[in-house]
DNA sequence: CTGTTAGCGCATTCAA
DNA sequence: TTGAATGCGCTAACAG
């Protein structure tokens, strides 16, 4: 490996001018200039980022935490993240939170240690008040997530509304047995997302009922068990809300199993980030959570951060959902007949 | 930042003692250790991972070049390498080679003057001898490509023979006019998919039609296009194979559109990793390319070449392709009309 | 404009 | 068993 030490002795100068004329800092003469640039041509050397980073303390690159590497969701997330800070030439690094405080926490301290100049955190885990306590370590942005007193450091998404909207879409539909598959509501997120469900019921007089909400992960497996779910507890339903993805694939796996049509037996709305909902047959409308958007600003935020000068501060913190709307849901033709053993009344069937 | 040279003061000992003790090395009383232990808990001192990688001329990181962030293929890739290599508690940076020779180049660059103890490589438009040439500065294992001096460090996949087996499948249910779409055949990978192709037509007595051929990038609106390309040629066919689970998606993108239905009107099958091909409907058809295990076994791989002793060597080093049938394909039921304006023939449609 | 020097935080000789 | 000294490759004062 060809170090300064090489370059400085073949261009018979010394490392510090070397160095200057590498970094473009300090003055130095057209010729001596030429003469280290042409021997470090020769060469082929280039810096070690290592021993950069020990003796800049900093590393040049930008640290983000996501909870998995899995799923085209978080692989947009990272590609519009890597893609925002290539304008000001940082290398990304990117580590699992995984499912756990501890991994998280775990997770966020590498990335400190390992002296990355700023983090990206999509963390669903760790407390507000720890987060708060890194973020004076290190310059810290959080995508989709509030903390109020890190304001200027959110990017976040509006879940609630978004949530409501889509339930509101059913219910402009004449639905009013509308079931609703969550994610686990120990988490905030999957909160704000049923809470949008609970507000569009109340908004228009439904009262909730709790048998038509199941819990699940947002994973298509875990959305075919809590539609089965759904629909042997024997409660009508003429609309399904599904808060991911993943699970209106789930859903729609156990339709096709049991011979329910889409939108003609059941109307059908999905949260979507990645438009897996035009995989499915019939494309399924869905609010859009824009986590592709989120990330670019969630990157050109942190840049701002990081260097006020030169860069433009990013306008666009606060994102809502936008409705997409797709051939899954349809008027409701009739009441559902009276609760009976079967989800779908005859009338709905036919 | 709280370093060595703090543990050491507080313990009252040398910064040498304080380093044995952390990495478990050399001779140390219980006593000092136990000490050293304790003042390194109070303080909460951890080992700066860049001066380490400084002074050892390693960092503890395994390097992974991939194409692209998007998309679950990828996605699947950089989590069965992370697991694998978690084993060995080695930390994972990622990077993107995008999609030209610089870059890939460049990308490795990188990962080698960061020091990586190995790198994994996915790349698909450096050629061998770069490749050879990297591999004497630091250990690489290639992931879906062989290159004969390196044998032992690749973990390949055949898809000469899944090719083949895709296509054979349509031709054992009667069909001869088989449409491919096909990755740019300037890759080489590509090219390997549509020598199965080949191979299995002219196994069987069939001759190549190029106008059934039509190349594409592995993306869904250009899968799209590919199709209708493919239909506006007036050329009949009876099946078609697509080269990737995006290709396909576009396929039936068309077919959808213009009310073709399969597998009553035409035949499908795909190239799949990530089983995408299950979320259409029907679910396709497809030759499993198992990237996920191939990922964990590089990891794996990985590991063996780093540190021979303490590793189990992974058996696994060639892998092929497993077919995986669903409702896309059906027997031919006649031979299609002859060749006119219509891609379809009446008997066919009908 | 250029060179000398002194760290960055850690691991590792070599003595003691 | 422990400590002092040295170097990893680079940057940043400070002098000249």
């Amino acid at each position: 490996m060809v170090t300064i030490k090489d370059v400085a002795a073949r261009a018979n100068v010394s490392q510090a001018t070397v160095s200057r004329v590498v970094n473009n800092t300090g003055q130095v003469t057209d010729a001596t200039r030429d003469r280290v640039a042409r021997v470090i041509k020769e060469l082929n050397y280039s810096p070690n980022p290592v021993a950069r980073s020990l003796a800049n303390n900093s590393s040049n690159t930008i640290g983000l935490m996501i909870s998995s590497f899995r799923g085209s969701f978080f692989g947009d997330l990272m590609a519009e993240v890597q893609e925002a800070i290539d304008i000001a030439n940082k290398r990304l690094f990117v580590t699992q939170g995984r499912h756990s405080i501890e991994s998280e926490r775990e997770a966020i301290q590498h990335l400190i240690t390992t002296r990355c100049d700023g983090i990206i955190l999509h963390a669903r885990y760790l407390c507000d008040e720890e987060i708060i306590a890194f973020s004076q370590q290190v310059t810290i942005i959080l995508l989709d997530r509030y903390i109020p007193s890190l304001q200027n450091f959110c990017i976040t998404f509006d879940h609630v509304t978004a949530s409501q909207k889509a339930v509101d879409q059913l219910i402009s539909h004449g639905h009013t047995r509308i079931a609703c598959i969550t994610g686990h509501l120990y988490r905030h997120k999957a909160c704000e997302r049923y809470q949008g469900y609970v507000n569009s019921l109340s908004d228009h007089n439904i009262p909730v009922d709790g048998e038509l909400v199941v819990e699940s992960e947002y994973d298509r497996q875990q959305g075919y068990e809590a539609t089965k779910q759904l629909l042997s507890r024997g409660n009508p339903f003429t609309a399904v809300y599904c808060c991911s993805e993943e699970l209106a694939a789930g859903c729609m796996d156990v339709f096709r199993e049991l011979g329910i049509t889409v939108p003609d037996d059941i109307s059908l709305i999905s949260y979507d980030s990645v438009d897996l909902c035009t995989f499915l047959t019939p494309h399924i409308s869905a609010v859009h959570f824009p986590i592709a958007a989120m990330a670019r600003q969630a990157g050109a935020l942190l840049l701002y951060h990081l260097d006020t000068e030169s860069m433009e501060k990013p306008v666009r913190l606060a994102f809502e959902g936008e409705l997409r709307l797709r051939p899954s849901i349809r008027f409701r033709k009739s009441t559902p007949a009276k609760p009976g053993r079967n989800t779908l009344s005859e009338t709905d069937r036919s």
